[in-house]
DNA sequence: CTTTGTGAACTTCTTCACAGCT
DNA sequence: AGCTGTGAAGAAGTTCACAAAG
């Protein structure tokens, strides 16, 4: 069993995920065993590399029989910090932003939004579904207040070095950035970019080399 | 120089989108020319990471120089298969879908939304934002007769296994699938997930472990 | 002097294959 | 017999380091 949580490889947190994802499916199918066999056919990956991940974390399977599902589900959510509700800001209230504050999938998982920021002068002050709208300017203060743990970045291109800048400073621990603009971990600020485009372009190559 | 583009590995693919990002970027304050180094400092990589991957598609750097950015930029565009605009369809017009559609960034760039599929009977057959909104049961034949590329899938979970059986079935070439179903690429149809809760998970993860 | 392009070395990730448990 | 956990082997991806070119 490998050791150094925080160095476990990105490959290995993502697919953990994926797990998580089938197990849930699986379970609701009112199973209650698994064998890694099924946990990679169902994702496309090899049972070798299913037990070899989940060995990084401890010894869950039993020889003969597979995984428990219960088990393993309250495993993986320990291990990816989902036992608990992550505090989340909205940065700009556009149509995603909107998007993903409607978005039922936050809500059912571990995830709740305790506030947006919006530089358009006319909604701060008001709220969005109920939650409330900060001029971004204040981004320190309420980031402390709300104890805000991951910022869910959704502004326009010009806007992204600025705020990242008041993120940094924030000392908000995580930012996941939907902006077009890619950016780098800094401070003790992590982040993961989601970019649609780069999705789409590695679409468009595979179909225009075949 | 690597040949076999449809064997390309796709963190390589990835990294080519990325770097025509921060061409267009460096172009716009009027630079002409750029270095692996520069390049690669922008994004996190190593200039040997550049170099490496450039000199997969051929040589377009000058030694001592770098690279010239407009030929660049053309070069990558011209990989990337974004020297022309794809057909895409929406199929799910919920807050997503919506906020997709109106996205500006499909536009500027080579995609462009030419149906909607849904299956509220009360839309089917009125516009949003000016395309046409048809019903699912019918993909096949408008996916032919409007010879649509891509499929961007923005539905609910329960929907998701029926909806891929008809996109199979109608042979669309590829399908950018933001349910929180994981789907494999299957029949003459290439899949790309995107999951934001995976990427929420990966950052609650080091968070949890640091 | 700067910077590319690239084999060789290295590191990381994945699969193989099998001992060992149920 | 069925399936896990894992060391060893193999594959894939990254960096090193330097000859060659401007």
């Amino acid at each position: 069993m490998r050791e150094k949580l925080g160095k476990m490889p990105l490959p290995i947190v993502e697919r953990l995920s994926v797990y998580l994802l089938t197990l849930l499916d699986i379970k609701s199918e009112g199973r209650v065993s698994v064998s890694s066999l099924e946990l990679a056919e169902r994702n496309g990956f090899s049972s070798a590399q299913v037990r070899k991940d989940l060995s990084c974390f401890g010894t869950f399977g039993k020889k003969g029989t597979g995984y428990d599902i219960d088990l393993l589900i309250e495993k993986i959510r320990g291990i990816l910090g989902l036992k608990r509700t992550w505090r989340l800001a909205l940065i700009g209230l556009g149509n995603l932003g909107k998007a993903l504050i409607t978005h039922k999938g936050f809500t059912t998982r571990a995830f709740e939004f305790v506030a947006i920021f919006e530089k358009k002068p006319s909604l701060v002050g008001k709220q969005y579904k109920g939650i409330q709208i900060y001029n971004i300017e204040n981004l320190d203060k309420i980031a402390k207040a709300k104890r805000i743990e991951i910022v869910v970045l959704t502004i326009p291109k010009e806007e992204v070095a600025g705020v990242y800048e008041k993120v940094i400073v924030a000392g908000i621990p995580a930012a996941l950035n939907f902006t077009p603009v890619r950016l780098l971990s800094k401070g003790n600020t992590l982040v993961k970019n989601v970019n649609f485009f780069q999705n789409l372009e590695t679409l468009t190559f595979y179909l225009s080399n075949f």
